[in-house]
DNA sequence: TGCTGAATTTATAACGTTTTAAATGGCCAG
DNA sequence: CTGGCCATTTAAAACGTTATAAATTCAGCA
C-alpha cells in the first residue's frame, strides 16, 4: 500500500512508527494518506469520505494518538485554556477548591484545561485580568468577589473576552454570570429567625465591596421589615474578618446595651465565631440566642447542630460556570441564557409561616 | 538609519508595526535585524553583540513584546508548565488552595505556569499521571497524599519525570519530597498531653494508606512508650472522616468502659468534632480532658484556644515545592538537596519538661 | 470521445519560535 | 593580495497543526 517511490524521510520508514509521539504523519504514514487528509479526518470533516474516516480514527486510537496542543494553539490562535482567578481571601473552607472541582467536572470531555491565575502576582486583579487578555493566555476566563461596577468586567466587556462571573454586577452591559440567590436565602434565614420568637436579628454581612453583601443586606431588610422588628447591621467585621475579630466584636455588643437575640450569618466560619463570643458572655445557643448560617462545607451542621443552615454548593456552582462559559465561548450570543440565579434549598423544617 | 533598500515585506513596512500582538519579526522589522538574530539577543547569548543585545531588549519593552509560549513550546519541546494534582479530599480548610498560592509564589517570575489537573477526571491519580506524562502536558508535577509504595512515584521515577511530593515514600529510590515533620509533631504534642497530667491519650490518626499516618503514629507511640502510660489508637475513623462520623465514634468510645483522657488531633475538623462529640457526653475540654491539634488555618485556635496548636504553614510548603521543583527541572541532580523536612514550630508554653 | 461538476484527496503555506549551518566582514600574518 | 581566523549576523529548516487553494478521480451526459 505505501508507495516506495517516495525519497522523502525514508531513512526509518522501515520502522512504520518512528520513535516517541505519535503525530499526525505517523498515521499518515501508517494510513497512505496526506496529512492534511488526517486532520480532516479527525475532525469529521464532511468532504472526507466516511470510510477514510472510520479508518483513520481507528489507527489514531490504535497507536494512542492525541494532537499536540502547543501546535493547535499556535495555529489555530485558540489556547483550549480556562483561566481562573484565585484569590487569597479564598482560602477558607475550601471555596477556591470547591470551585475549581466543578470547573473541571464541566471541562471533563472537552479539549480545555484548567489553569490557576493567581492574582497575587500582580498586584491587582485588573492587572491579572489585563495581562492575561494582552498574552492571549487563556480563551476564557472564570472569577469571583465580584463588585457592583466590577472593573475587571468592565474591561473584558469592551474587550468581548469571553468571562464568567460568580456574582453579579450593577453595570449596564449585562454579561454571563452564575450566582446565589443571596436574597432569598438572608430573606428566608432571617424569617426563620423571626418564626422562632427573635425580636432583634442581627446580620453579618459580606465586605461592603462585593456585590453579594447588598442582597445579603436587602433580604435581611425586606424580613426584619415585614415583620416590624427591631435589627442591627454588625459594624466593624464581615464574613471576611478572622475569626478571632468576629468573636471579639460579639463579645464587645455584647457588654453594651439593647444588644441582639440572633444572628444572621453568611458562612460557616462567621457562625462558630460567633458561638464562641456568645459562649465567652455565658449565652447558649437555642437558649438565649439563635443563629442561621449559610453552609458550604458539611461542617458547621456537623459540629453545631443547633444552628439551622442554609447549603450553598460550590461544586455545582463551578460546574454550572464552567458549563456557561464553553457556551459563551462557542458563540452563544444570548446573554439571558448565560446568566444563572441559583436557588437556595430551604430545608421544610423551615416553615414560612411567621 | 532603517534600510530602505530591503524589499521584503515592505508592503506594510509604512505601519512599522503590525496590527496584533508584536512578534520577533515585528521586532526584526523595526532594529533591521534578523528574527534568528532578535531571539538570540533576547535569551542574551554571549555571540550577540552587547550593543545588539541592548536595543533589541530596548526596543522589545517599549513595544511590549513577550514570546508566544504555544510556538516555544512547540519548538523546544518544554511546556513551561508545572501540574498540581488536586484531590477531591482536600476540600477541607483550603488544603488545595493554600498550596497553590504558594507554589504560584515560588513560580513567580519564572516563565512557568501553574495548571489544576483534578484527578476525578481519570479514575486514578496514576491514569492521570500517565496521560499527563504522555501526552506532555506539563514540564514538573507536584502531588500530595504520598504512600509508603506510591505508584504514581514509581511510576514518575522510572520514567525520569520531575516531581515533588507532599509527603515521604518508603521506596528505595530516593525522590524531591517536601514534609512536615508529623512524627515530630506527634511526639512533641503527645508529651504535652501527658504533661498536663493525661494519662491516657487517645490517637486520631491519617487515613492508613498515607505514609503521615504512620508517622504520626509513631511519634504518638515514641510518647506513651517514653512515659509508660495507657493509650489508645481510635479505631474506625481517621482524619478524613467527616465530622459527623467522628463526633458520633467519640460519643459512642464514652459510653464504654475506660475511655481516653485526652486526644492528639491531626487536624483542625478532627479536634472541633472531637469537641463537639465530648460536650455531647456533658465532658468540658480542660476539666474532664485536653485536646492537642495541628492547624493549618487560624481558625481552631480562634474558636477553640482551650486547645493547644502547632501550626503547620501550608502555603510555605507549597512555596518550598514550587522552589524544589524549579531546582530539579533545572537540573539539580543531587536528590539530598530536593528533601525538605520541615519542622514543626513548638509553642514556647508546651514545656518539654515531662 | 470529451466536457462538466461533484466528491474526495492533496500540496503548499503559514502560525512564532529555536536550532543548525552557513555567510559576511574585518583584521592580521604571510 | 591571499588566506585564515575571529566576531557577528543571517538564511533555512524544523516543531505539528490547520487553512487555502489546487489537483485528482470518476460519473453522467452531450
Amino acid at each position: 500500500m505505501a508507495d516506495p517511490s517516495k525519497p522523502a524521510h525514508a531513512e526509518d520508514s522501515g520502522l512504520a512508527v518512528k520513535r516517541g509521539k505519535p503525530t499526525l504523519r505517523t498515521i499518515a504514514e501508517i494510513t497512505g494518506l496526506a496529512v492534511t487528509t488526517v486532520s480532516r479526518a479527525l475532525s469529521d470533516a464532511p468532504q472526507i469520505s466516511i470510510e477514510t474516516r472510520r479508518r483513520v480514527r481507528e489507527v489514531a486510537d490504535e497507536i494512542g494518538y492525541s494532537p499536540d496542543r502547543a501546535a493547535q494553539r499556535l495555529k489555530t490562535g485558540r489556547t483550549n485554556v480556562i483561566g481562573v482567578l484565585l484569590d487569597p481571601h479564598e482560602e477558607i473552607l475550601g471555596y477556591g477548591t470547591s470551585i475549581m472541582s466543578g470547573i473541571a467536572k464541566a471541562l471533563q470531555g472537552t479539549a480545555y484545561h484548567l489553569i490557576v491565575m493567581p492574582n497575587f502576582l500582580n498586584s491587582t486583579n485588573v492587572e491579572a485580568v489585563n495581562y492575561i487578555t494582552r498574552n492571549g493566555m487563556a480563551d476564557g476566563l472564570i472569577f469571583s468577589r465580584t463588585e457592583p461596577l466590577d472593573p475587571r468586567v468592565r474591561l473584558l466587556s469592551d474587550l468581548g473576552f469571553p468571562f464568567v462571573t460568580h456574582g453579579r454586577t450593577e453595570l449596564s452591559t449585562p454579561h454571563p454570570y452564575v450566582d446565589y440567590d443571596n436574597f432569598t436565602f438572608s430573606y428566608q434565614a432571617t424569617k426563620r429567625l423571626i418564626a422562632k420568637g427573635r425580636r432583634k436579628p442581627a446580620l453579618i454581612s459580606g465586605p461592603a465591596d462585593f456585590t453579594f453583601a447588598g442582597h445579603l443586606q436587602h433580604g435581611f431588610m425586606t424580613a426584619v421589615r415585614e415583620a416590624g422588628c427591631a435589627y442591627e447591621i454588625l459594624s466593624g467585621i464581615d464574613l471576611d474578618s478572622p475569626a478571632g475579630a468576629i468573636r471579639d466584636r460579639v463579645r464587645q455588643r455584647y457588654a453594651e446595651p439593647d444588644p441582639p437575640d440572633s444572628f444572621m450569618c453568611g458562612g460557616e466560619v462567621c457562625a462558630l465565631a460567633t458561638i464562641t463570643g456568645m459562649s465567652d458572655c455565658g449565652l447558649t445557643l437555642g437558649r438565649e440566642y439563635d443563629i442561621v448560617a449559610k453552609q458550604t462545607s458539611h461542617l458547621l451542621s456537623a459540629i453545631q447542630p443547633q444552628v439551622e443552615t442554609i447549603y450553598e454548593d460550590l461544586t455545582a456552582t463551578g460546574e454550572d460556570m464552567g458549563r456557561v462559559l464553553l457556551q459563551k465561548i462557542g458563540g452563544e450570543s444570548d446573554v439571558s441564557k448565560l446568566q444563572l440565579l441559583l436557588c437556595p434549598q430551604i430545608p421544610s423544617s423551615f416553615g414560612t409561616a411567621g
